[in-house]
DNA sequence: ACACTTAGTTAACCTAAAGCTAACATGGAT
DNA sequence: ATCCATGTTAGCTTTAGGTTAACTAAGTGT
């Protein structure tokens, strides 16, 4: 989305890393900051807020484990990804990174290409998951809870099984939208289930059951859809 | 606009609350405005226009559900969105809350980075409302809505049976071009399928019968076409 | 003008798709 | 181990949609 202005924070005892690698995410159009070591990088990580910390591991003054360990238990870095940048073999690196709260690793030496489509697909999966937690649907007198998988429909609070959940899930993400058969197979069962051809129906009459016949229309040789 | 302008407003009795969470909304660049009470969380309101309105359920002289539904009916807080702030298991506020019109709700205690994501979320949904990607074909009085396999014709929505939506579809994607009857059995009954002659003029003439005989003219011998 | 071809109309008919119900499977909780 | 809720299937019913047939009307060419 907004990955242009992403901030990201390098750090690395290395000059000459900090060089290549920040020209190149510079040139992707991300904001780059760096340090030299685990200390500066932390005072800077506050100050400055990145949505991206790429932590070299072997560093002076304070290692990339113990720094990223700090910045896990700091509030305001709750949100930022960090990923280490470790030599090709150092396995042990690896798994202590994963240990104190890393989300990645990049191994060295590192081609320029990998590194920008890593960090962009980083950047992606955490807009994706900030984007999660809040999810709440209202549609009238129906109200979906994503997070807790829960409904309130009519004043009334009730859990439906997840199928069902899943179900109404999708078809209320457009309302008025029909949703063919087989798209509603991919995104509930997903693509690899097979399972009978009546199954989506019966689902279907559960969902009108329970919240009315007349919410969910049925489009003859297409699919379902919500209507409010 | 930009998040980092948001206006946010937040409502609580308690000056704790006030202060941690609204420092942490102001380290991201919102402005931030907070009132201890319904009464004078709904006079602020009025005056600063906040795009986000962060409401305590429990509080003295005016609790969140009045102000909330006081706040739903003033037209200059239109647009705004109403998040209430409840205590975990208090399940009846959160319902009482959707009821008068809010938007969504965070329970307590707050995690910071949680409130983060969730009012960037919030605000960015806002954003994103009239923003709606559709699927739509608009003809003089007649509008093809080829995701809700409907059609609105002289402002009367009507829905139509497949094949003589896709037919209809298949027409109007290039008005006054002719099809050809064999064109039309590709696109609209496929390749294998083998069916009697007289099966296309059914449907046209079903057409004809709920959107006008003169918008399909036949040309002997070659096929059909839609005009306006 | 005539026969011949192509399209229109209607209603009966057929069928694929959806509805429904109950039975069966599965898996997690107690 | 037992129980219960969820999920899936099977088999039957219902229905809307689609097709056809048979007849009529309208073009087309010689």
């Amino acid at each position: 989305m907004k990955d242009a202005k992403a901030r990201i924070l390098l750090v690395d005892d290395e000059p000459d890393i900090l060089e290549i690698v920040g020209y190149n995410l510079k040139n992707e159009g991300y904001q780059v900051f760096t340090a030299e070591n685990g200390e500066e990088a932390l005072k800077i990580a506050k100050k400055k807020k990145p949505d991206l910390i790429i932590l070299d591991v072997m560093m002076p003054v304070m290692d990339g484990i113990e720094a990223c360990e700090k910045m896990r238990k700091t509030p305001e870095l709750d949100g930022t990804v960090i990923t280490f940048l470790t030599a090709r073999g150092e396995d042990y690196s690896m798994i202590a990174g994963f240990d104190v709260g890393a989300d990645d690793y990049i191994t060295k030496p590192v081609k320029p290409r990998v590194l920008v489509s890593k960090v962009k697909s980083l950047l992606r999966r955490k807009e994706n998951t900030a984007a999660e937690i809040t999810n709440i649907l209202k549609l009238g007198d129906l109200v979906i809870d994503r997070d807790q998988y829960k409904i309130i429909f009519k004043k009334e609070e009730m859990i439906l099984p997840r199928k069902e959940f899943e179900l109404l899930s999708l078809l209320t993400t457009k309302p008025g939208k029909v949703f063919k058969r087989e798209e509603i197979l991919d995104v509930v069962w997903g693509n690899e289930v097979i399972v009978g051809g009546r199954t989506i129906d019966v689902h279907i009459r559960k969902l009108r059951e329970k919240l009315g016949d007349d919410s969910f229309k049925t489009v003859k040789g297409v699919g379902y859809k919500y209507v409010k």
